[in-house]
DNA sequence: ATCCTACAATAGACATTGTCTAAAGCAAGT
DNA sequence: ACTTGCTTTAGACAATGTCTATTGTAGGAT
């Protein structure tokens, strides 16, 4: 399994049967679920769980930095357990197929100061956008 | 003023007031609009324009190339008129500010072939991420 | 082992954003 | 001016996310 748990409760996060079974949902498959896709599979393992208690435990992860939020341009926001191996995405325009990608170089560096309008500039995310083998085949 | 109602014409677009106001709500100022914005304004200029007219409108000229269509994490969408010079993305992470911003270098050609997982990559998308001055001042 | 208390979970209303439909309107070619 | 097919409209609907007041409970204190 994973530390994940031990890893929070070392936070002092309080655990509870619904964090758990959320923690194990994500932590079990690495694939980049939306909450409601999170909320699905927590259900199959504890059917009285609240879709505001995944809503908020989701939250929470990712205010920890143990979970990323991903914003394709899709509808809803999906969540990457993968927080801790800085990476970025490759996103089918067709499906919504996400892969984690690692590309060479750092665009962090590439962002000039006089391009910086006085922000401090904390974070960078690229996204890659193209068409999947499997929607290219259909 | 702006050529683009000149070139949507010379696509076929069938000029509407409607569509007309659109347009000009987005040419008019640089900024990044919601839809709800976008509409918004365009009900000060003509008021009886609905709701799903601005989206579809929006939809077409996305479609067309003529705006781009522009996620941050935030709740909504947000329209970017300045879709002919290639650029990317400055965001204030805490009021959701966009600054559009040129880095150096060449992110597509920074994803080797063997990250791409068959994938036709089309395009790619770098989204930088801070606090603005003003937030930073407050 | 039991009790307390602050934190967490719940159901469901509500809010926001976006999409769809069927009927009515109208731009532009003839 | 007429006609035709594309557009617009209002409002219902759908999807995603948030909030609230109440009830439950984890984990420390006794």
């Amino acid at each position: 399994m994973s530390d994940l748990l031990e890893r929070l409760r070392g936070r002092g996060w309080r655990m509870t049967a619904q964090r758990r079974v959320v923690a194990e949902v994500l932590d079990g498959e690495h694939v980049h679920l939306t909450a409601d896709e999170v909320h699905a599979r927590a259900v199959a393992k504890l059917p009285e769980i609240s879709r505001a208690t995944v809503y908020n435990t989701l939250g929470e992860l990712v205010t920890l930095g143990e979970v990323l939020e991903v914003s394709t341009d899709q509808r809803a926001k999906r969540y990457d357990p993968n927080a801790h191996r800085p990476h970025h995405h490759l996103v089918c325009a067709q499906c919504g197929a996400i892969r984690d990608v690692h590309p060479v170089g750092n665009p962090m560096a590439d962002l000039p100061d006089s391009e910086r309008f006085g922000f401090t500039v904390s974070d960078v995310e690229v996204t890659y956008r193209g068409v999947c083998p499997n929607c290219a085949a259909a």
